[in-house]
DNA sequence: ATTTGAATACGAAATAATTCGTACAACTGT
DNA sequence: ACAGTTGTACGAATTATTTCGTATTCAAAT
């Protein structure tokens, strides 16, 4: 079993959003990405040293103004997030939590298309 | 708007989970339903009354062990949960979720028709 | 009546997560 | 060279959440 049994918090899953979102970022650049009115920069920066303490992200230490990149996984922490979800909201049942998504956010008729088309490919 | 932007923490999801299951429900049930080796009754009971406090419950107090009723619906509770998810995680397309959801949880067949035919009656 | 067991109340410790202040280092432009 | 700007480091305050210890109340059984 790998290092990937973390569970990001919310704040760092804001962070690995712009990671994963532009490859590689700085801190300023995530900052300003997440244009958070309600908390200053070095809040984002002590965010990702944490994350990098953590595991969850490496940097480029060779500049002043380091680059940082996430190492987790996209899809792994999706689905470890969704999973917890399942279980501790849903229990257990992928199919509620799937009808709450749809229902509510009311998904367009070509987002249904294609969920369609998914579900088929998995028979 | 009502009361309804307080977002239950983990623990308190459990708890919920319980109530909206049998519809009332005393500490000591909650606690052995959720039978948690972890932490105490007293830990339960604190997280109950803090819920009360917070009105994410009500209790009938005229017997000296107090019965507990969850006040917020479990729709509106999970939509919202849901929804965050679908913004902070999914950068707000349901139909991302649904397929992490589907993909991964490897959904039975039964289920997988459940949702077809609930995404037909969406047309 | 008294003991015992099960319940609530509630302060406070422990833990986790976020936020900030401030010191200092490195680069920029004059 | 040096003033100003931008960056990192990091301890510490703040806030949120969970957990527990202990006092007290109530009811049931001896």
């Amino acid at each position: 079993m790998s290092n990937n049994n973390i569970k990001p918090t919310e704040g760092e899953m804001e962070i690995l959003q712009v990671l994963w979102q532009n490859g590689v970022a700085t801190v300023r650049e995530v900052h300003e990405a997440l244009n958070k009115k309600d908390s200053g920069y070095t809040t984002t920066l002590k965010l990702m040293q944490i994350m990098h303490e953590k595991g969850l992200v490496e940097r480029d230490t060779n500049q002043k103004t380091h680059i940082y990149k996430a190492l987790v996984s996209q899809d792994k922490t999706e689905k470890q997030l969704v999973n917890k979800m399942i279980d501790n909201v849903f229990n257990g049942s992928a199919a509620r939590l799937v009808m709450q998504a749809l229902g509510n956010h009311s998904a367009s008729a070509d987002e249904i298309e294609e969920i369609k088309k998914y579900l088929d490919s998995l028979k």
